[in-house]
DNA sequence: GCCGAAGTGGAATATGAATTCAACTTGAGA
DNA sequence: TCTCAAGTTGAATTCATATTCCACTTCGGC
């Protein structure tokens, strides 16, 4: 199975790769082009190409650490006294972590097709925010309406300023959060059944929409 | 200056390219193909390019009175006595538009070039909402620091959830909406200067992102 | 230093949507 | 009915990004 060391040379650009792919996507979001960080790099495409030939897993080694590190706020978080302190925390912390990196935001946010990697990690975190919501819930700190989804949606909803503001008040996004967790404090939300897996299907990408036909039966 | 009419035939292939056009766009957001059209509509797709040559004016043609709607929406708020009801129904209705069209919310929520149609319906909703909103604040229900760009903040947020939602729960906006408002009421906001215009730069286009080099300088 | 496997560059090609256009209809006025 | 400007079509072309591929280097073992 032990793959062949890669050439010392080829082992130096695969790092550079890296490094540039990394700092672009970071910079501009996960569709960069692989000609431009082959440009940026100083190499050929084709290098590009033949060192990460699927796009997927060049992103899931890029980000697998940044993930595995929201995995470990989120742990952090578990560990405040106070639950809500440590789930305003948590938010906070995981947003300013997307903030400096467009691509992180991205892929914790979904709308692409998610890798394994990064359904696992969410996975991992999304019971360490149960779990905090459910002590807050049981602290009187929210109201027992809350559902760990709204968690997810508050997420996106801060995410959304987030990318709408970023170079025009790259910090707009903390006011959305005091906001949106304002809210979750005060809200009188509907009770609604813990239709969970409700975050999975958030994510889930919107399937094959087949037939873009169909659209338009002119009226009769 | 007055264009000869279209002959019958043309005329009855540019209302029914119309309204295929708008069905698909009201489903599929803005970025529907020319040629889905065409195929939707039973035509060729030179036909569509023949009318619309300009695809914003074609946008533009389909969206204005419902743009006209939302703005005839934020008068009827203005009526109401109470203010903050007022601007809650207004944004509900208005979001409530968006979830029936893709295309209306992606023109009101921006993201893409606006075309001097949609920036002049912002340019009308936006004074009568921040006066609701300031009638809001002098009558005690919201606090002061409380900005109109925080409306639109709200708004997208909001409609970054009916995005995320559509094929999944197609009313989960309002619960956001909820949180939002709430959130609106209760946040405790840092005070900050009505740097307004904050919300003309927020629709702005992120200007021409030249050069796309110089991300990353390897290290030494 | 020599050799071949490994690695590289970037032109060539594949894709897919946008746009044009020349050959082919058709409506409607004489 | 006849004519032709107006209208239509869809194949061909243009663009832009994605992907392949092979002639040309370079590394590292002998």
């Amino acid at each position: 199975m032990a793959e062949r060391p890669l050439r010392r040379d080829a082992e130096r650009n695969r790092r550079l790769l890296l490094e540039t792919a990394h700092a672009l996507m970071a910079r501009d979001g996960l569709e960069v082009t692989y000609e431009e960080i082959a440009t940026a790099a100083g190499t050929g495409m084709g290098t590009v190409y033949r060192r990460f030939p699927d796009r997927q897993e060049l992103v899931d080694i890029l980000f697998a650490e940044h993930i595995d590190a929201v995995v470990e706020l989120a742990r952090q978080a578990c560990q405040y006294d106070d639950p809500w302190a440590g789930l305003t925390w948590f938010m906070e912390q995981q947003l300013e972590l997307e903030a400096g990196n467009r691509g992180l935001g991205q892929l914790l946010r979904g709308g692409h097709q998610s890798s394994e990697l990064v359904i696992r990690g969410r996975a991992r975190i999304t019971p360490l925010a149960a779990d905090l919501l459910k002590r807050a819930i049981r602290a009187g700190q929210l109201p027992a309406a809350v559902l760990p989804a709204d968690l997810v949606t508050i997420h996106l909803m801060v995410g959304a300023v987030m990318d709408a503001a970023r170079h025009v008040d790259p910090d707009l996004w903390r006011r959305a959060l005091t906001v949106a967790l304002a809210g979750l404090q005060h809200a009188e939300l509907p009770a609604r059944q813990p239709d969970d897996n409700l975050i999975d299907r958030l994510f889930a990408v919107p399937a094959a929409p087949r037939d873009k036909k169909a659209a338009h039966e002119p009226a009769e």
